[in-house]
DNA sequence: ACACAAAATGAGAACGTTCTCATTCCCCGC
DNA sequence: GCGGGGAATGAGAACGTTCTCATTTTGTGT
């Protein structure tokens, strides 16, 4: 009772509609769920199909629909845990969906996210969410500016690009750094030394924005020297020699507001470093929930990841099967201070 | 000087061919690299494909070559650490070579590995490299053996997939293991505890199986209640009530051993919870060097994810590109032991 | 000026589907 | 018995490439 193997080279509709004894348009409909074919002539087919180990293929199909059901996600690094976790929760959409996902990593490079967009493009992807590496200020290239306006359903995600008419979504860096900001002047600190790592990227941008809010609600403003730029911002060492600058130059600080989640290390490292006690010499607050905040009970900044991802993805899929533009609609998700141990008064009153 | 919009809709070979003033042929020949044309048609073509803006369809292009330049990626959960970084190296060796990648997650479910098999299949990709979540013991259904078994290009990764003749990569999880349980023996501990997720996964079972031998060379055996499983693996609580069952059954335990990375955060809180402290209390020991064991200064087995990741992506393209096969090939990598202060000679000598 | 090889080009098939349109089949009512 | 109508089926085009094969053009040596 074996299956007859038909060697797998290249099983074609043809082939099962032959073994069936029908035509390739009846083996199609058989199959498919439009038109109409007897119950006994679907079995048929049905049958062949199976004996044959048919394999629709999806590349042919794709040629004629004129459709792909292929997404591309273009993030900095699938290596980070915010991307990692985007990324889940945009695949896990999609699948329900029915679609595949191509994921390309760009490491934060204008040229690979570029060539990662051109190479979408040419495989027809279905839509594409987008968290961009485009400097804010910097003149966008031509090249990459045409495909961006493109007709093919694009959706932002965490760092808007500038000019661009298209969803965004992201959370509330302003108001979650405001917000943060307050605390920690709340809690009667006056020196907060700020560190960023990716300075350009809108995202740290209002973030900063942000702090400087709460600041002069205060009647105080971010003196230059209290907020540092690391722009080797995956190297542990690099920003955490720019701590020890920002510490050495200002001995006053009595707290320290971390923007970006790789800081983490490099604050910490510092920090026990030069003895200092968290938060009994000084406090430290970060942006992003990671695990090593959680691990070492610094005071955090969350973002409701899973729920960014989910809605860029609604977004896209309802451009894609609605034919919708969503052109200015901003998703903007609150962001939420998760309380730990690590934020105190400061050490004179 | 604005170049003419052309309204993309499908602006195809055809088009381009046309307003140089050649056949379609020429054309492709021209943005090809085969054939031969006049330098001048060739720049004439180039011009009228610029001026139009001319994506190629790569789908038409597979449909005519039989090749996608795609392959797919099949993980367990692209959040976990270890397989975020795998799934990196392998879409960075893959981009080099023209390739993109589709990532498919399979929340460790059978029945979605199935799935995202039958549709990589159906989207033609050139090759695969699989994690697979089949249980080492039961039995692969029929569907599922057929896809592992066909012509497409394959590598297992991580998971050995039981008498499946194709590449295997991974690392040495008995001597790893082995060597692991060396460590704590030779520290003078007896009495260890060996904790585990996902049970039925062929990895875990070499650790568990270098563990014993280091045991075996002591004289001693790993007594029933002192390996404890924790199927619902990802959840923190589980893993926590699993380690405090273990410890309230065997109060003389002096180390714990873990086996999977997931179970850091469990042990940990345990721990904590009951005020044992580490090393003094208790030593502690894990398998995979992540975040949480870096932070929480936990000494750890290292793998060699990148090399892994790398390694499978060679094998991979070498198979696709050289029609070899790999049959019975088996890379293992090397772990090694990273020393930090979380174990310690046993508090009572 | 002629022959001949090499270079350049074009026509058209093929890749595997889907789906329109036309045709055939079947069933039913009168 | 016949007409009509809906269901079932088949033929064939189209999707956008690449590449083979045949043909035309160009160039070169005598």
């Amino acid at each position: 009772m074996r299956s007859e193997k038909g060697h797998n080279e290249s099983v074609t509709i043809k082939r099962v509609a032959e073994r069936a004894g029908v035509s390739a348009a009846t083996a199609a409909r058989a199959m498919g769920k439009y038109g109409s074919v007897s119950e006994k002539t679907r079995q048929r087919v049905l049958d062949a199909a199976h004996a044959l180990s048919y394999v629709p293929n999806a590349i042919a199909k794709s040629m004629r629909v004129q459709r792909t059901r292929t997404i591309g996600v273009i993030i900095g690094d699938i290596q980070a845990p915010f991307f990692s976790k985007l990324a889940f929760a945009i695949e896990d959409f999609a699948n329900r969906q029915g679609y595949n996902v191509l994921v390309c990593n760009t490491n934060e490079k204008p040229e690979r996210e570029l060539r990662h967009l051109q190479s979408l493009f040419e495989r027809r992807v279905d839509g594409i969410i987008l968290s961009s590496t485009q400097r804010f200020n910097s003149e966008m290239s031509q090249d990459i500016r045409r495909l961006y306006e493109s007709e093919i359903p694009l959706v932002t995600v965490d760092r808007q690009v500038n000019g661009l008419k298209r969803p965004l979504v992201q959370c509330n860096n302003l108001g979650g750094s405001y917000q943060a900001g307050k605390y920690l002047l709340g809690l009667g600190h006056r020196n907060i030394g700020v560190i960023a790592s990716n300075q350009f990227v809108n995202s740290t941008r209002e973030r900063e924005a942000g702090f400087r809010m709460a600041l002069a609600e205060y009647g105080l403003t971010l003196r230059p020297g209290m907020i540092r730029y690391c722009e080797e911002s995956f190297i542990t060492e690099a920003g955490r020699q720019i701590t020890k600058e920002l510490l050495d130059d200002n001995p006053d600080t009595t707290a320290l507001y971390l923007l970006n989640n790789p800081l983490y290390r490099s604050a910490w490292l510092e920090l026990k470093a030069r003895g200092a006690r968290i938060p009994e010499d000084i406090s430290l607050l970060g942006w992003g929930d990671v695990e090593l905040a959680e691990a070492w009970d610094i005071t955090a900044v969350t973002q409701p990841i899973q729920k960014i991802g989910l809605r860029a993805a609604e977004t896209l899929f309802d451009m894609i099967d609605n034919r919708t533009r969503h052109e200015d609609d901003v998703a903007v998700f609150d962001t939420a201070i998760v309380y730990r141990s690590s934020c105190a008064k400061p050490r004179t009153g």
